[in-house]
Parts: C-alpha cells; sequence; structure tokens
DNA sequence: GCCGAAATTCGGTTTTATCCTAAGGGATAT
DNA sequence: ATATCCCTTAGGATAAAACCGAATTTCGGC
C-alpha cells in the first residue's frame, strides 16, 4: 500500500508514507527495551505514553490526542510503553534520512520536550486540586479551548499522569464540583464553569 | 576573544561561534518571557533551569554541567528561568538557519527530553529516599561513573530538583550515610559506598 | 587558626495524600 | 429489562512529607 503524504496535518510529511495502524483499547503500541524506528501520529482516539517501575508503580509522561506525534527516542530503543486508551487510528513513520527531515521532526519534538518540562513542575510542586485544574486547562486548550471538553481516559489513567492515587483525584474533582467550578455529565464528559476560577487554581 | 571550535565535545559545533560568556554564582543566564535566539553550552561550572510558580513555589526540571546543551524551547520565548549556579562558562550558540543544522540538534534535543520524562517517574512515584538515590546515581553516571561524586548545588537545589522540601533531602542523606550505602565529605563531596544497593533502590 | 554568617541538620507537630475497605453508579451482556 | 462486573466515590485510619522552630555544622574571610 503506498499513500501519497501531501502536507498531511502540516507535520513530518517528508517521512516515509505508511498504512493507517488501528489499535483497539488497551493495546500496546510499543514497549520499553523494543528497538524504534519509526514516530506514531495519532488519527484519531487518544494514546498513553508511560514507564514503570519493578512494583508496578507506574507514571504517565504524556497523553497524545488526534493530529499529535509522539515516540521520540534519542537511541534507538523505546525507553517507555505505548498503548492506545481507546479505539486508536495511527499513522506509523518510518524514519528516511533525508537532509532536511530533522528540521521538521525537531518542532515536534521541542513542543513535546517543553510540555514535559511544564509537567515536571505539576509534579513535582503541586497540590491535587492544583493538578487537576491543570490537567482540565490542558485538556480543554488542547481541544480547542471549548468549555465542553471529554476524557478520554480513566480515572486511574489521570492518576497515574498527575502522580496520584485514584482516590486522590475521585476527592479533587468532588471538590471542584461542589465548589461550582466543573459539572460532570457522566464520567467523561466534564463542562468547565467557571474557566477564570480554574484557570487561576492551576497558577 | 575567539575561540575557534573545533569539533569541541563533538557537539552542535556547525553553530555560529561565539565568545565564550562567564556567569558568577547565581547570575541569571535567561529568564522566563525573554526572548530566545540561542543555544546554551556549559564549558566549565554548572546551571539549574527552573520554573516558577506565582507563590514563589519552585521546580528545577534540570541540571546541566560540563559540555551539556540547554536552551531549548518550542517557539521564538523562553518558558523557564536559567541560573549559573556557580563561577560557569557558557558557550552561547547563536542560531544560524543552516539546512542540516537541525539534524545536529535533534539529537541533543532528544536527550534532554528522555532524560525529562524520566524524570517525571520520579517527581510522580518515588519517595524520598529512592530520589536521593536516582540522584546520586544520575549525578555519578555523568560524571563518568566515578564512586566520588560532586555535587555543584546546594541542598535546597536538590530539593527543588526533587519535589522536596530541603528537611526530606537532609534527612535521607542522613538515612543512606547511617546505612553506609555513602558517605559525606564535606557537604559537596558524596562517596558511593555500596553502589548496587543504591542502584536497586533507584528501581 | 579563629570568627561569623549562612547553610544544613535535627526534633516535634501538622497537613496531605495514601492505604484499605466498602458502598454506589454506569455500561455491557444476557 | 435486569443482572453482573468494573470503575468510581466515599469514609476512616495510617504514613509520609511538609511545616515550624531551634541547634549544629560548614565554609569563607580575617
Amino acid at each position: 500500500m503506498t499513500i501519497h503524504l501531501t502536507a498531511f496535518h502540516q507535520q513530518a510529511d517528508r517521512m516515509a508514507p505508511a498504512p493507517l495502524a488501528f489499535f483497539a483499547p488497551g493495546e500496546e503500541i510499543y514497549a520499553q527495551g523494543e528497538r524504534c524506528g519509526s514516530l506514531y501520529r495519532v488519527e484519531f482516539g487518544a494514546v498513553r505514553v508511560y514507564r514503570l517501575l519493578a512494583d508496578g508503580r507506574r507514571q504517565i509522561s504524556a497523553f497524545y490526542l488526534a493530529g499529535e506525534t509522539f515516540g521520540f527516542e534519542a537511541d534507538d530503543t523505546h525507553h517507555f510503553f505505548a498503548e492506545a486508551i481507546n479505539a486508536t487510528g495511527i499513522q506509523v513513520l518510518r524514519k528516511a534520512h533525508g537532509a532536511n527531515l530533522a528540521s521538521e521532526l525537531l518542532p515536534l519534538a521541542l513542543q513535546v520536550l517543553v510540555r514535559a518540562q511544564e509537567h515536571m513542575l505539576v509534579l513535582g510542586r503541586q497540590n491535587a486540586v492544583e493538578r487537576i485544574a491543570v490537567f482540565l486547562t490542558e485538556m480543554s486548550e488542547r481541544q480547542g479551548g471549548l468549555r465542553l471538553i471529554e476524557l478520554p481516559m480513566s480515572r486511574t489513567d489521570i492518576g497515574d499522569y498527575l502522580g496520584l492515587t485514584i482516590e486522590t483525584v475521585s476527592r479533587a474533582f468532588t471538590k471542584l464540583k461542589q465548589s461550582g467550578v466543573i459539572k460532570l455529565q457522566g464520567l467523561r464528559n466534564v463542562e468547565i464553569v467557571k474557566w477564570q476560577v480554574l484557570s487561576d487554581m492551576a497558577s
């Protein structure tokens, strides 16, 4: 199968074209220790990239939504696991060795880098409610700044992203709900009622 | 002052050469919000890159030692602060727009990225002693895997890097000392006595 | 070698999030 | 429609780190 890429999402369009790959909920995209030679662009669905400690503690380093690219590594080995959160379509971009390839990859990598560095402040220095506030703000911005946001991931995933337990995540949601900052319509749909308050909480 | 770059540290040697800049202890290299157009390579000394919350809470995203390059940003604005920890010499690499420039920068940026992502696991999921163990292991590896390592930064800096208070850092050091895993010769010199134990603690 | 300021360590208390258990809701399959 | 399972919420006890105050050590300057 050959797909002709024409400034698709204006991202990484010089990479070797590849078929769209489908992943079921929870399905592994790659594992830590595997050799890597590709990047991955989410077409639809959502992905979690994470690392594990020997005893099972998990830290999700990032979620990736439609249009976003992941899979950057410093050497030829994956240092993380990647899984589809729900039914997900992914464009696999095999690495070629073109001259100006890096110049297209660098901006994408730098965006991931800055986001990672900013997330360190959250993990290292913010309390539970602040972390949830940051998370909801982030998700909203990445979904176009809407007041109504959809969370593709479970509370456990959110906890493992924010360095919290599921109970603490749940309690923080409850607090935000009770103070009228957000409303929940089902578990996965959040309405941000008081944007400014939420934004201030995130500092 | 002109310095001729000849594959110096085999890093970023195609960038526009620039004079070596000296910074006093605590001196600011750049600030959040400033425009950026350069990268920085540490020649000697050490640098902390950090972010602040409104109330002063600080998270150091990384330390940079001799030979390492920092200052990567996703756009034309600095999102972090950078300061010299002690007397530091820095090569300022003005950004040029050469064709194969990005291909030399990308590996450096990716190394910073992977390190940042790995640090998230520490901040999100590891306890105080584990964090110190990780930190000492890291510092040792970055100084060539020696048993005797030098810490250029204060306990406060270490705390702000590991998401701990200075008291907790101090107590963790005390525990490692009492269990015979490390020895301290002064505040800034650590001897790793039981490498394997320390390494296991870091998980 | 001594002195003084600053940094670090120490002790005790408080706070916060975790841990553990159990009850409640939602989605899916029957 | 209903039963079942899994995820989520809730409640209370526990533990870990933060907070506060004070003693001690370290290190640069004299």
